[in-house]
DNA sequence: TATGAATGAGGCTTCATTCAT
DNA sequence: CATGAATGAAGCCTCATTCAT
């Protein structure tokens, strides 16, 4: 394991974020390649060496911004047992991404739709480990669940995925804060009866030794 | 009051309908004018009798169903003081039009910044009355709140607005089961201590007499 | 001989005045049958009474203002023989008419090929006729001439005809002015030996009793 | 000095020059780009390599021909103090550029009002230096001027613009004779007692070494 | 006479993509 | 690795005109 990257390994993923912007800005259908050609000084033919149509460029933006989310939370939920507890890990990896990513959870949730075929299934697979691991602690948490499952699991996406649309760095309470209120409303009101988990100890925040986008 | 509509009120409404669907299958900016000429069976510079550009569609389909959204709501909470009955109303009006509406839900939560200028001031003129609505009711069940007023009420709509990403009429529970879950969920989470109304009797219910859109 | 007219046939002048304004600001192509209709308050489908095509209507315009110019012109000649008075009669007599017609003059001069087919040669025919009255008073003002018989033609065109390139009534002399200053260069110009005419009387003044455009 | 033009340089004027002579047939509006594509052989998208806009190609036309009319229009003047003599090249210049470019001097004749905002000012600023070159030659000729300048500057320009509407190489006398016969009939109405300037040595004939349009 | 509603043709422009160098 | 030049497809919109009423 070295710290090398090829010199094209290091562009490939400055165009990616560049992009990942500008998606995120324009949305990915109004972004135009020529738009991402300008913003990251490299020419219209030239970005076409580090990806071989837009979709997978948009592909490659949402692989990526996924599986780091993804591998990340499995190294911190490795080891822990405790529901309420890998519960409050999720949750937190989860804002946490969202609000240091802006840019790629905007386009990662936003252009669910635009990616087609296999790039779309493989995308989808990764959407589903995510649900199911929640899916999993939840059904853990209320075993006699006489809360939906469905609808419980993505009222607690929706609640962090929507972020995007109002979250406002400059505006809004820290993160922490975010995440220690929506941990509380979704817990108390899933499990009412449970006693909630305190902030977990620091320690393992995440966003230290975030590799690449993360 | 007479239920005389013009014809042209009548087309036109049948054209937003159509185009309604068209932009939540396809997406705004996939949708072609041609798409929407082949579904509504108008010709193409037909079309344009009835609006003055793709973006004026996207507006009129917008402000419809927000203003719908918005009059029933006001109507159904004219005369409701208790703060969990008027949030209960509020979540069920939302999440009930939602499902009845599941295009212009999708085009008007999935499409807010295709809108520009002017078009997307009016359009958000309303979101932030609905907003404040919600901020109100939500400030009135927990005065003293510990809770971030912007999180708990972003908490709440993501919860709901994120549906049109994962509902599927044939395979999910009920909408009244998705209403009595989220609101639950939601309330005792964001007021733990506070007693949740039960489910409301159904002669309110909207949808019986729903007015075009609604 | 009476002064009645149909109201069809007052109506249609003013069709063709406003038009012509229309045409004089944005050109005949760029003015659409929209634009003259909201001007003229008429709408779209009920121009189409007073003319079968736009290109008609062009027609129209031009053919009423040249038949004014012209029969105003004969009528002025009319009697007179002397060739430098009756030069001096048609350029005083051209200048007025581009001043007082400036719409109408300026859709005449810019407009000439927007025409095709007859209606081009109607048009064309009459100025043929308007060029042939200028080509025989210069040839009898200076019989042997020493000048190409159609480049002075043309230049005394030229001078006058340009004129709603750069004419602004507000700003530049008054016509009379203009006629005195153009007749003196161009038939000095022309014909440096003869005595210029003096100004005429101004009981000829056209301008007076002008039929409608005129 | 090299005569290396790149590729791009003489693609760009060369479609220029088609160009150029479209619209003079058809008219700014009524040519299409399809029509350029055409008679360039280069594909219609390729054309926007080398513009942005048709508008801009028309701006590119007439801000290059009135370039260089201006540019060789100076440096004829270079050096020439006596007033009459300057007009006459000024004239010269004028006529030889018309007859020698016919189609860039229509469109800059004839297209004056098409061009909008910035692209109509800049072309409007090379007119205006022209005028007042003129108008100045004008002035030194009489400066007592019993004569309107405005008027008598135009009336020479008209004489001279008109051309584009009648002169057709074919048929009417060489540029040569057209160039005398105006010079004479303009200065000899313009200013009768002082002695016109004989026809130059043609040695400073422009249309020589005439740089790319000229 | 007059109009509301509708249409086919065509115009300008943008875009993702390619290919020779 | 990188780019300048080029292209086919497609998109939005406008227009003159028509026709039933």
């Amino acid at each position: 394991m070295t710290d090398e990257r090829s010199a094209y390994d290091e562009k490939l993923e400055s165009i990616l974020r560049t992009a990942a912007q500008i998606f995120a800005e324009k949305g990915y259908h109004q972004a135009s390649i020529r738009d991402i050609a300008r913003a990251t000084g490299v020419s219209l033919s030239g970005l076409y060496y580090y990806f071989n149509s837009k979709e997978e460029l948009l592909f490659l933006i949402q692989d990526h911004a996924f599986g780091t989310l993804l591998d990340h939370l499995e190294r911190l939920l490795d080891g822990v047992a405790e529901p309420h507890r890998r519960l409050r890990l999720l949750m937190e990896n989860h804002l946490r991404y969202f609000v240091a990513n802006t840019a790629e959870m905007k386009v990662l949730s936003h252009e669910a739709e635009a990616l087609t075929g296999d790039f779309r299934r493989r995308v989808n697979a990764k959407k589903r480990r995510l649900t199911e691991t929640a899916m999993q602690i939840l059904q853990e948490i209320r075993p006699a669940g006489d809360l939906d499952a469905r609808v419980a699991t993505f009222a607690m996406f929706g609640m962090m995925n929507w972020l995007y649309n109002w979250h406002r760095a400059e505006r809004d309470v820290p993160v922490d804060r975010i995440v220690d209120d929506m941990y509380r409303i979704f817990v108390e009101g899933y499990a009412p009866d449970n006693a909630a988990v305190p902030a977990l100890a620091r320690e393992t925040s995440p966003g230290e030794e975030r590799p690449s986008i993360w």
